[in-house]
Order: C-alpha cells, then sequence, then structure tokens
DNA sequence: ACACTATGATTGATCGGCAA
DNA sequence: TTTGCCGATCAATCATAGTG
C-alpha cells in the first residue's frame, strides 16, 4: 500500500455521467445489434457526434458495456427487452454478416 | 413485461426466461479462442526474458506497477518513445520486470501519448475557467 | 450522513494482422 | 521464421456520481 497513491492526479478523478440522451442512444445501438456489439470507427464517429462525446468515450461506454453485460446478463434482461421492442431488426443483419463471414471461407 | 415471449430464433438451452441469446462475444472471456501449442503463438515471449525462476509465467494477473517503476519508465519514454533491445534489458533489471512488460509498457505508453495529442488537437486560445 | 450500487476512465496484458 | 509495433479489446480496478 506503500505502494504509491500517486493516483491522486488521475483525471478519473471528476467524472461526469452522460446525459439521458446520449445513453439513450448508446444503449439503442448496443440493444440493436446486440449479435455484435462492435461499432466501427466510423459508427463511433457518429454516435460520438449524435450524443455530444468523444470517440474514446464512446470506446470506452462500448467496453464497459460488453464486459459488464456479459458479466450478469440477467441483470440487464428488462434493458434489453426495453431497448429491443425500441429498436427491433438490424440485430439480424449482424447475425448474416457475421454467418456470411464465417463460411465465405471453406474449400 | 410479464412474458417477453421469444419468437423465431434457437433457444439457448439455458435457465429458464433467458430470451436473449448468448452471442459468441458474451462467452466467457479472451485467451481461449485458439489453442496451439505450449509456447510461441504470437508476439509473446519477446526475446529471451524471464528473470527470477523459471516459472512458467503464461497467466497474466495485472501486476501493479510500482510509483517508483512508473517514474522511470516516464523518464525514459521522454527521452526515448522508443527503446532499443540493450535499454530494454537494463530497464528490465533495473525495475525487476520482464522484457515483455517493459515492451507492453512502452507500447500502451505510445497509444496513450498518441490519443493525449488527439485531445488536444484544438482550443486555440481559452482556456478552462473554474467557477 | 452513509452504505451500496452504477458508471466513466485508466491501464497491464492479450489477440490478430502486418512489416522488417 | 522470429520479433516488434499498432489498433482494438479485455478485464480488473480506481474514484466519483447516484440512489435508498
Amino acid at each position: 500500500v506503500m505502494i504509491l497513491r500517486s493516483r491522486f492526479l488521475d483525471a478519473r478523478r471528476k467524472r461526469r455521467n452522460f446525459s439521458k440522451q446520449a445513453t439513450e442512444i448508446l444503449n439503442e445501438y448496443f440493444y440493436s445489434h446486440l449479435s455484435n456489439p462492435y461499432p466501427s470507427e466510423e459508427a463511433k464517429e457518429e454516435l460520438a457526434k449524435k450524443c455530444s462525446i468523444t470517440v474514446s468515450q464512446v470506446s470506452n461506454w462500448f467496453g464497459n458495456k460488453r464486459i459488464r453485460y456479459k458479466k450478469n446478463i440477467g441483470k440487464f434482461q428488462e434493458e434489453a427487452n426495453l431497448y429491443a421492442a425500441k429498436t427491433a431488426v438490424t440485430a439480424a443483419h449482424a447475425v448474416a454478416a457475421a454467418v456470411q463471414n464465417n463460411q465465405t471461407n471453406s474449400p | 413485461n410479464p412474458a417477453p415471449a421469444n419468437p423465431t430464433k434457437s433457444p439457448a438451452l439455458n435457465s429458464p426466461t433467458v430470451s436473449k441469446q448468448i452471442f459468441p462475444w458474451m462467452k466467457e472471456s479472451r485467451q481461449n479462442t485458439k489453442q496451439k501449442n505450449s509456447s510461441s503463438s504470437s508476439g509473446e515471449s519477446c526475446a529471451g526474458d524471464k528473470s527470477p525462476p523459471g516459472q512458467a509465467s503464461s497467466k497474466r494477473a495485472r501486476t501493479a506497477y510500482t510509483s517508483a517503476q512508473l517514474v522511470e519508465l516516464e523518464k525514459e519514454f521522454h527521452f526515448n518513445r522508443y527503446l532499443c533491445r540493450p535499454r530494454r534489458v537494463e530497464m528490465a533489471n533495473l525495475l525487476n520486470l520482464t522484457e515483455r512488460q517493459i515492451k507492453i509498457w512502452f507500447q500502451n505508453r505510445r497509444m496513450k501519448y498518441k490519443k493525449d495529442q488527439k485531445g488536444k488537437g484544438m482550443m486555440t486560445s481559452s482556456g478552462g475557467q473554474s467557477p
């Protein structure tokens, strides 16, 4: 524990939660792409613009969301249903893409 | 919000009421999809590292670097953003870290540096005001 | 005030691809 | 073929904001 508390200079000290709308947009994307929640760089830029946050923040959000979701799927069930109903579709696209990608290469 | 019911799709053999499927990315963790031989797969092992014993430290454990180590690493980084092999060996012994850890620290540090540079490409004059 | 949870950011370390 | 770097992610952890 003498192990430095130099962490006192971390930038993460002042953190502010994103706006409700921003979280709404991010969750919409996440749940409508639940089969593959990995937005491309372009998609991240678009989300960042819509949410008024940086691309890095979008990346952090998805990173945290993915890990926390898989860690306890049950806890996000209701949220998942909420957004799934709100958006629907698109998830099938990613699935199709994934499937195709998984077979385009086979002798 | 009683039974959401899950039309289409195949029922994931799981506990009840888990309508959502479990896609590949949700499957526990990393470091599995590929299981090659025991050693040498990608950029591991670097060049001869290993220091203390001959432990097969194949599993990482997020070692918390001490500030002393971080200070040295930062100092070296400001001197050189890239490390040559000899210097790396030197740092590894000095800080009691493996060459691999030194190499990875510099890689991560370069990424961080690049990220920081990006966030400061704007704001030409105005500064931050404190309320 | 206060314990506990939710959440954004940081970072040591991994994975896959690519170049030397 | 072996080794280093990059870009993206993971996973654990930190510190703070919210909630009850």
